[in-house]
DNA sequence: AAAACTGTCAACCGCTTGTCA
DNA sequence: GTGACAAGCGGTTGACAGTTT
């Protein structure tokens, strides 16, 4: 035997809700608070589901609702967001006041889709033109450089001299490799890598396999990212790993490059550019 | 002026998850 | 442990407005 649907749907009304059914459901929130949804339309007199109450209140109705265009702020945020937490639009929203689900992911859909789709398109342009295999110290590498993310712009973590990849920090300019390795707990994986601070070679890095990182599902607050050598000491945990994912123009936060390769993988691919253009 | 096309967004649908008896 | 139910979620649809032909 099947579930029973959430509402009969005989006689109820679809599509478009009119001024008078806001203005009913509305007030019958005001007055009894959110929740209960089934009871709501019975309750309220509204020929509608309740789910479609449900959905027309949170999406349309709450009184914290914030209308009108996307900041750039927003958008960038959005964007990061996305990189790191995928297609799952409620946990986005949950970090844009004001913002529900349904608006980041149609504005998603609609506006930043496209134009990551562009920048896909000019990503494939430019591994094109590179063929260097990753880490391999022994070839003749393109000329490394030491600007964009070099030393002067990555800013080292603040406050965490606990932690021992605070090394990372090279703003005194002492930079080399950190040696790093992504664990999974779930899946019991260990992928061991380099990030060189100090001289990053961008056809290195287009090489470097990030889809595999990617593909780490690091919303499991067991994955986590350790350097070598001091087994069981995180750089940062999926919760810090948010909080902390800013980057301001060329300013990298380095404590994030130890950690969300999706970012990583998205400035340099931002970074691009500048890079064809000089060569 | 009208038809065709395009973009946007509210709403719907089906599935999953959480809770409780 | 199991089933029923409510709530939540993300993908998809369709109406509508604006633009182009």
């Amino acid at each position: 035997m099947g579930r029973s649907p959430c509402c009969t749907k005989e006689g109820l009304n679809k599509g478009a809700w009119t001024a008078q059914e806001d203005e009913i459901l509305r007030d019958y929130i005001k007055v009894h608070g959110e929740g209960k949804w089934r009871d709501v339309p019975r309750r309220a007199g509204l020929k509608r589901c309740g789910k479609s109450c449900r959905l027309r209140w949170l999406n349309y109705l709450r009184p914290d609702i914030k209308r009108g265009n996307f900041s750039n702020d927003e958008e960038d945020l959005i964007i990061r967001l996305h990189k790191l937490l995928g297609n799952r639009w409620s946990l986005i929203a949950g970090r844009l006041p004001g913002r529900t689900d349904n608006e980041i992911k149609n504005y998603w859909n609609t506006r930043i889709a496209k134009k990551a789709q562009e920048r896909q398109s000019n990503q494939s342009k430019i591994e094109k033109k590179f063929t260097m295999k990753p880490q391999s110290s022994d070839k003749a590498l393109p000329e490394s450089r030491d600007n964009g993310l070099g030393c002067n712009n990555i800013l080292g973590p603040p406050a965490q001299q606990d932690i021992e990849c605070s090394k990372i920090a090279c703003m005194d300019g002492t930079c080399g490799d950190i040696p790093c390795s992504l664990t999974s707990g779930a899946d019991d994986m260990v992928i061991d890598f380099n990030i060189n601070m100090g001289k990053i070679s961008f056809p290195e890095m287009v090489d470097f396999d990030f889809p595999m990182l990617n593909d780490f599902d690091i919303s499991d607050l067991s994955n986590t990212v350790y350097c070598k050598g001091k087994e069981g000491s995180p750089i940062l945990d999926q919760q810090l790993m948010l909080e902390n994912s800013r980057v301001s123009e060329e300013c990298v936060q380095a404590d994030i490059m130890g950690s969300d390769f999706r970012f990583l993988a998205s400035f340099l691919e931002s970074s691009s550019e500048e890079w064809l253009g000089d060569a």
